[in-house]
DNA sequence: TGAAATAGGACTAAACTAGTCCTCTAAATT
DNA sequence: AATTTAGAGGACTAGTTTAGTCCTATTTCA
């Protein structure tokens, strides 16, 4: 139902710890009493935004996670693609598949516009934004403006 | 992954077609036969389409289906509301459950936000974009301005 | 060397999606 | 009135995806 997953919304909540703790490194295992999430999940999860350098793993005794850059220079975007994979809503925007019908491929070229449109405007969301700006007196601007793209 | 469903897709292709056919009455056969989607899910589509009312249907022979509004006052918004139901990335932006944690609601609450963008983004694209303007001189334009929003 | 961590991947149950099919109701035609 | 055409509504199924767990290997510290 163009939901994010379960574990997305958790990476955000996660990421969010790390981002109100930042220059420490956190083990898994903290991380996931301080945000009630179950460890083996929250592995799984530290793994996955590890693996597209979201955060940086250090191994061993002592080791852990911590954020490969400050939370403003991480984006919703960035979070997103690194639990659930590339960002498009329509099937054919990502692998370019022969369509069957030039009409059908009408419609779908507009979806690509949408999808771009999608993915700047979750581009333009940092962490920091969704860690931080909770307070009545700094509501999270927002602003997107997408024009005059050619279709390609 | 941040998709829209595959019948989703169906839906603004045949969609796609009945607004480049309008002022007639469609039998959902006539629209499988030109869309070259399947019959049954054909059908299934413009239920949904009727109960949301993005459609209207005519019953009984020589009844069909034909869309409800101007093809540019249809949203795409709407027709994934049609079919996917509410449009909310997350989970707690329709039901509001209690979130076990405040540090976990704050960044719920910054979700909100950002799914009121993508709402508002969605609702600015219209039927008529995706079904005609695609003329390399036609781009689509897209502009959506969310700003300094409140968290409820 | 032993303990503390992550890496990587296998595995499972539950949920969702896509797609089909069946019965019922409404309207038009004859 | 009977027949035919077409939608309404919902049940059902196979396949896929998601969420979540667990196991084994590897790395680092002390």
């Amino acid at each position: 139902m163009l939901r994010l997953s379960k574990l997305t919304d958790y990476a955000t909540v996660l990421l969010g710890y790390m981002a109100r703790h930042r220059a420490e490194i956190h083990a898994a295992v903290e991380i996931a009493r301080a945000t009630r999430i179950a460890l083996p999940t929250v592995s799984k999860l530290l793994k996955l935004l590890a693996r597209s350098g979201v955060v940086r793993s250090i191994r061993g005794a002592k080791g852990g996670y911590c954020l490969s850059s400050p939370p403003d220079k991480i984006s919703v975007a960035d979070i997103i693609q690194a639990i659930e994979g590339p960002i498009a809503l329509t099937e054919c925007s990502i692998s370019d598949e022969y369509c069957e019908q030039s009409a059908n491929c009408e419609i779908r070229g507009n979806w690509r516009v949408i999808n771009k449109a999608m993915r700047t405007a979750l581009e333009s969301v940092s962490l920091a934004d969704l860690a931080f700006a909770t307070k009545p007196s700094a509501p999270l601007e927002f602003k997107v403006s997408v024009e005059s793209l050619s279709r390609g």
